[in-house]
RNA sequence: GGCCCAUUCGUCUAUCGGUUAGGACGCAAGAUUUUCAUUCUUGAAAGAGGAGUCCGACUCUCCUAUGGGCUACCA
């Protein structure tokens, strides 16, 4: 059986999409594209009291930095069209009607209220309150008010809901494509809510299922969070009869806290200094939250990252750029055990991704954040300095102290360094290697080692001892690249003035 | 509480009945280095527990424990 892949990611609109999010819309996009599918993205936003402004247009951002691409759907549009299930709600009503009508479903008249009583009674009695077939007929439905009654009470303008008829006591057989052969007894399931007069919305599950129907879903990839509905899902088909064509479900690991248990969130990133989001987030309420790209991660390395949260290759390969990760991907080799999120790969991740940067591309990254502290400089320039240091660099933005005293001199000494070399003899040694310098005509890398490494050795000194004293007159600090990078960059003017600075400025440590 | 899912080094994971249980992150030690990094080498580090099945179980079954998810007119 041939079916064209077609897989959707539908997040809701309640705010800034979470890692977790990113991955699920990350797998769904590996397999789109690896079996030449679509991917779709469908905006879930069936509830108006917890929509947030601005979350969908995160979201779509979000994607798009990561690289993940929509074929079909909001923002692009497409033959199914509108995405947003707000602007699809004309359509829903219709399909819960036809189930109430096959006997699937059917009115409820009693209040979020009235249910929360019964639900804190149930409690106190030391029982689970479930809105199921042992209680249904005890409330007010259609399953027992007249015909004539329902009819009154909807024209009336009271409040209603459509509830699924959850079937007593039988077997539902799943199959997921991660874990297997799941089953239920639909006596433990509860007539979940498929549509609300209040808002004239319908509820996930109908909506959800209504809608993959009609956009030709034929694989749903989605949190694990989803598989204790995934019974009331495929009964959903079997009642509106279009099983022969319901898409094959996956249900993917959750990713956990880093420490202790539970699912990832806001909270925790915040707490232990990585973010949760890829992107910087401010709430509407004014609160915000740290990004990936503004935290100096590279989408590459974040997806990456993401893409072994949960699936391996089952080879030793770690590094995979998109096109590798969607040729090798597969729904099988995702692990069944939720993936505890761990900062320090993510570092090392990016830091690989650092090194491997050319020149030119490191540039585009570094030019910026050099012109944000004031710098103007060429881009060969720039490129220079960001190659010799990109090794030491975990983040784009640690470029900038890992490269300051390129273009400003230091200002102060750092203390660890003053002491260890700013002492006996070196303030002497300095003031005569300043003399060595200021005769050199040729101040290239090069030219300026073979100078003074023989001078150093005619002298008898050590050589760590005069470099480290020199890389404190220059950088300030006991950190850095080879000495003659920084002399032949500055300039021999510069290199001289800097010496000058400290020799005035600094006074010896005995 | 009920239902469902899961369980290999601290973490992410390989193993699809027979392995000295492999790799990576992190950690430790060493080498390289004028410093800091990078890089390289080495090391410590694991099958939740208990019953079965089998010649043989990390791998299959069951029980227990633990972790997680769901249990809304939220997704």
């Amino acid at each position: 059986m041939e079916r064209a892949v077609r897989v959707r990611f539908a997040p809701s609109p309640t705010g800034p999409l979470h890692i977790g999010g990113v991955r699920t819309a990350l797998y769904n996009y590996l397999f789109a594209r690896q079996h030449g599918g679509v991917m779709i993205l469908r905006i879930e936003d069936t509830d108006s009291q917890r929509f947030v402004p601005g979350a969908e247009a995160y979201i779509m951002e979000s994607l798009q930095w990561c690289g993940i691409e929509i074929d079909e759907g909001v923002g692009v549009g497409g033959p199914h069209a509108p995405y947003r299930q707000s602007e699809r709600r004309e359509i829903y009503l219709k399909y819960a009607l036809q189930l109430v009508e096959a006997g699937w479903a059917y009115y409820a008249f009693d209040t979020a209220e009235e249910l929360d009583v019964m639900r804190k009674q149930a409690e106190t009695k030391g029982e689970a309150f479930a809105y199921n077939y042992a209680v249904r007929t005890q409330l007010a439905t259609s399953l027992v008010l007249s015909t004539e009654e329902v009819k009154t009470r909807i024209e009336r303008g009271d409040q209603w809901v459509i509830r699924f008829r959850m079937p007593e006591n039988e077997l539902v057989e799943m199959k997921d494509l991660i874990r297997g052969h799941v089953e239920v007894n639909t006596s433990t399931l509860d007539d979940k809510v498929l549509y609300k007069s209040a808002d004239a919305l319908p509820t996930y599950h109908l909506a959800n299922i209504v809608d993959d129907h009609l956009m030709e879903v034929s694989h749903v990839i989605r949190g694990e969070e989803w598989l204790p509905s995934l019974p009331l899902h495929y009964l959903l088909y079997k009642a509106f009869g279009w099983e022969a064509t319901q898409p094959e479900f996956a249900h993917l690991p959750l990713l956990l806290k880093p420490t202790g248990g539970g699912k990832l969130s806001k909270r925790d990133g915040d707490k232990m200094g990585f973010p949760v989001f890829p992107l910087f987030w401010t709430a509407p309420t004014g609160e915000t939250a740290h990004g990936y790209r503004e935290d100096g991660y590279l989408p590459e390395a974040f997806i990456n990252m993401l893409a072994l949260l949960g699936w391996n290759p089952g080879t030793e390969q770690e590094l995979f750029s998109m096109d590798e990760l969607i040729e090798n991907f597969s729904l099988d080799r995702v692990s069944k055990s939720g993936a505890r999120f761990q900062p320090e790969k993510a570092h090392w991740f990016n830091a690989q991704y650092m090194h491997r940067k050319t020149e030119a591309e490191l540039a585009t990254l570094y030019q910026p954040i050099l012109r944000a502290h004031g710098i103007e400089v060429t881009d060969v320039a720039a490129r220079h300095v960001a190659n010799i240091m990109k090794e030491r660099a975990t983040f784009i933005t640690d470029l900038w102290d890992l490269t300051s005293f390129f273009f400003l001199a230091p200002t102060e000494y750092e203390e660890k360094q003053s002491k260890k070399y700013w002492k006996g003899a070196n303030p002497d040694i300095l003031r005569e290697l300043r003399t060595v310098l200021a005769t050199i005509t040729d101040f290239s890398a090069e030219h300026t080692e073979q100078i003074v490494h023989a001078w150093i050795e005619e002298k008898g000194y050590g050589m760590g001892q005069v470099m480290n004293t020199l890389r404190l007159a220059l950088v300030g600090a006991g950190k850095g690249p080879g000495m003659y990078e920084v002399t032949s960059f500055i300039g021999q003017a510069e290199t001289l003035r800097r010496i000058d600075n400290l020799l005035t400025n600094l006074k010896p440590i005995e």
